[in-house]
DNA sequence: ACTACCGGGACCTCCCGTTACT
DNA sequence: AGTAACGGGAGGTCCCGGTAGT
């Protein structure tokens, strides 16, 4: 039964993947040996590896599950109105902040650093992500060609994607490093800095 | 040998910490032995054991060295005139793109998430260079208080300093990973999303 | 490979045991590398690891080996008739003789100098040896009691066991040491100096 | 000036092997590191290798330290009147009781099961003790000729003196292993099992 | 003569991935 | 498909002894 043995191969996958992330997040990928893996798993070495190559393709596993997560987010918020640049901002962090295992995610992209197919993981989240930004940075633009100083709508989306792109790992860094760091604040404080429209502001 | 120099301790000390760095730059923290770092600072084992405990001290020293190299950079900087928070971007941002070892900066970042005292560096290093960004918001802010929209300049500039500071690991991440990152239009494009003075926007 | 049986288990830690035993008795435990033992044993570092958690722990096995081995030998002996204090000696030492590897019975005394697990082994050995001499003792000092001088046979036991117990010893040091050691001689003469049965004494 | 240079060499080697053995005391001599003793003594590396070749040769020094120190005494005390056996264990052990480091001297023993060079300084100062404790026994047995069983007393002597000798590693052993070990008891115990005069006995 | 730094060789341990067996 | 024992290769660290310099 190849179609039931496929569910379950998917379910032990993602057994072993979340089991992986898991002590990622405690004790940080590379601390983490494959035997770490198989107690949190409860299953055996030769399991796993039945499963996955390696510890480098555990990684890449995890990285996958990860860094897709917020792909669609966006397109789908920005469907109805255009948004701001402190709306997109505030909308990503906020995915962030919910769904991602922060600690885990530096780690990757630490990682990437130095794994070359990793490096080409990251780089297409953070492409994606980009190309969502834009993708809702343009009716924006477009509403009122004063907000852009006149330039051309996507011209202007592409140039400024990348800086709104910039503030996600800049949030994650601090929420992560920081001990007295203020999510709320945070995000409070992105329309005092980033171009809002009126409504963006914080309320009180 | 007799009783070394200070001077030519601390030299010893850095061509170690250099060493280092050189090789994690290449494969990263944990992927170096201490044999790599033994070959590539042309030294022995024993010599580099007297100068770091362990390969956990040799990070911490690198940290050190890495971190702190921005530090002043900005109270320098502000010291003229009022800088807008782009200015301030651009500064920072510049700085660290001639001086920073960037993969090694993320790693360090990374490491930091499971290394209690890498942590503590690492905040140590982020709080600083946030306090230098508040300083150099207020008089900013102080200028015209329109600018704030009407708040308390020292309360706006606390509050703006973290999306400010966030910019910074955004921009390293995206140099690191991205292939077709374009450090100059990132630049230039600070001022499209950031609130700046007119003379801050790149000319042409 | 599948789950071992038990006794497979026990084997295999046998095996391992009497390789380093082996070479304890060469070139003596502080020496003796796990590379050796690997090497004697003919398994890989991995299986000795899944075996004991370290080096220390060896020993132990060795040591409980090593100690245990004459424990229950005089209270059979003992059985049939009373035995005098010479008598108790050489059963001790002819055991001691026969079964134990003298070299490393004297690396583990002095190991026990300073590592408190196997002094407290060490310990345990010698204490079970004198309690057997000593109610080995009593039977042969109640048949007459002007054998101890009149004093009540269980406290004469008591007083009198850490002396008999300090002969083994002695013997190992010397048979280890001395290279005109005579064993037969040493066994001949403890009649001559330990209280003594008419017929325990050598014949011709 | 030869003669005050040599004296001041003797004054800094005994420093160094007492520095050596407190430290073969406390932690043994295996675990001793050379840094151990380096900072023990309060000299320098340096220094210590132009007194010593190696390691080895500063146990050599101790063993030579420990081993003499009882040698001559039995010979002394022996003059004046014949001592029975009993009495000359208890004037050895008492000696071993007031002037040796147990477990150094255990750690020797053991060493010298593997190190000839050891061996031999063991071996030598053995044969000493004993060829004294014959010297010592001869006397007493012509006293009277009943107690060696009518038999050669020089013969007698040779033949019993190892027994006697053997109870002083026993003393050593038990001291050194036995948390409940009882010095005082041990020594008045001597004459309960070995041949003794009347006056041996301990009074009350 | 003495200092204290350095060279380099192991040593113990750990960890990844395989393999023999269920 | 899954178990768990095993093979074997480094990795970090330590330690001995030599030696350049006062």
């Amino acid at each position: 039964m190849p179609k039931i043995t496929d569910a379950r191969r998917e379910e032990r996958r993602a057994l072993i993947v979340e089991a992986a992330l898991r002590r990622f997040m405690s004790h940080g990928y590379q601390r983490t040996t494959m035997a770490d893996i198989i107690e949190e798993s409860g299953l055996s070495a030769g399991a796993i590896y039945g499963y996955f190559p390696g510890k480098a393709e555990l990684v890449y596993a995890v990285a996958t599950r990860i860094l897709s997560a917020r792909r669609t987010e966006l397109a789908i918020a920005g469907r109805d109105r255009a948004l701001s640049p402190a709306a997109i901002v505030t909308l990503l962090i906020d995915g962030v902040r919910r769904e991602a295992p922060m600690p885990v995610l530096m780690q990757v992209w630490a990682e990437a650093t130095v794994d070359e197919n990793l490096r080409a993981l990251a780089e297409t989240a953070v492409s994606e992500v980009r190309g969502a930004i834009i993708a809702a940075l343009i009716p924006w633009a477009e509403e009122d060609r004063r907000r852009t100083g006149g330039v051309d709508p996507a011209a202007w989306a592409r140039a400024a994607a990348p800086v709104i792109t910039a503030l996600v790992p800049g949030f994650v860094l601090q929420r992560t490093l920081l001990s007295d760091f203020d999510e709320q604040a945070f995000l409070r404080a992105i329309a005092l800095v980033v171009a809002a429209d009126v409504d963006d502001r914080p309320t009180g």
